[in-house]
DNA sequence: AGCGTGATCTTT
DNA sequence: AAGATCACGCTG
């Protein structure tokens, strides 16, 4: 299949969040390592009228990737243990973006297995801080993009609606009630949603 | 159901 | 300068 060019990633975050579901996220490292993972479950963050979104105040240092081109990778540190890896949507100087919250392994599975130390395929990246332990991504790739022979993403057919899920984002306080996350109906890679 | 862990943001 | 919060994962 392809590789996504930027036309793909220009698109509205609510949408863009659902066309990622069923492609496949590709990771290339030193030693030409391959790690693929198929994306089963994202969020929507939006600069505007989302309290949840790191944007929603405006622009620091922290969140100011969030207003570069889409297609470009935001990742952040949180919880003193975890990388949140998002892809950054919106035209330029517009924030938004879409956390990655799991994905199925695709390819490179032993090179997953140790960096989480577990071998139950079910739980490599079957949460967002899991799946950038599995893919060894921490914020040195902050910034970068999709365009590049380290990270890109492989097309797959549109998925029907009938598969596609919808409930309110996992793990925030604020903007509570918003049908932001989306997901693939019965996949077992899907994050075990935590509750309150 | 509780807690580790450290950067970031808000409040003093 | 201090305090609160946090787009989580693991143990129990």
């Amino acid at each position: 299949m392809e590789r996504l060019q930027q036309q793909f990633y220009k698109c509205p975050t609510m949408e863009l969040s659902e066309l990622l579901l069923g492609k496949i996220f590709v990771r290339v490292l030193p030693g030409n390592i391959q790690l693929k993972g198929r994306i089963v479950e994202t969020e929507a963050y939006l600069g505007k009228d989302d309290e949840a979104c790191h944007a929603w105040r405006g622009k620091t240092a922290r969140n100011r990737i969030m207003f570069h081109a889409p297609g470009t990778l935001y990742i952040y540190f949180t919880y003193g243990t975890h990388y949140m890896l998002n892809i950054v949507s919106e035209p330029e100087n517009t924030a938004g973006a879409v956390l990655i919250r799991a994905m199925e392994p695709i390819e490179g599975e032993p090179f997953m297995i140790k960096q989480r130390g577990t071998d139950h395929i079910n739980n490599l990246m079957s949460g967002p801080g899991k799946l950038t332990k599995a893919l060894a991504i921490d914020c040195n790739s902050n910034g970068n993009n999709l365009f590049s022979e380290e990270f890109y993403i492989e097309n797959a057919p549109a998925l029907p609606e009938t598969m596609i899920g919808t409930s309110t984002r996992v793990g925030i306080s604020k903007s509570r009630e918003l049908l932001w996350r989306k997901f693939i109906l019965n996949n077992p890679h899907v994050s075990n949603a935590r509750v309150g």
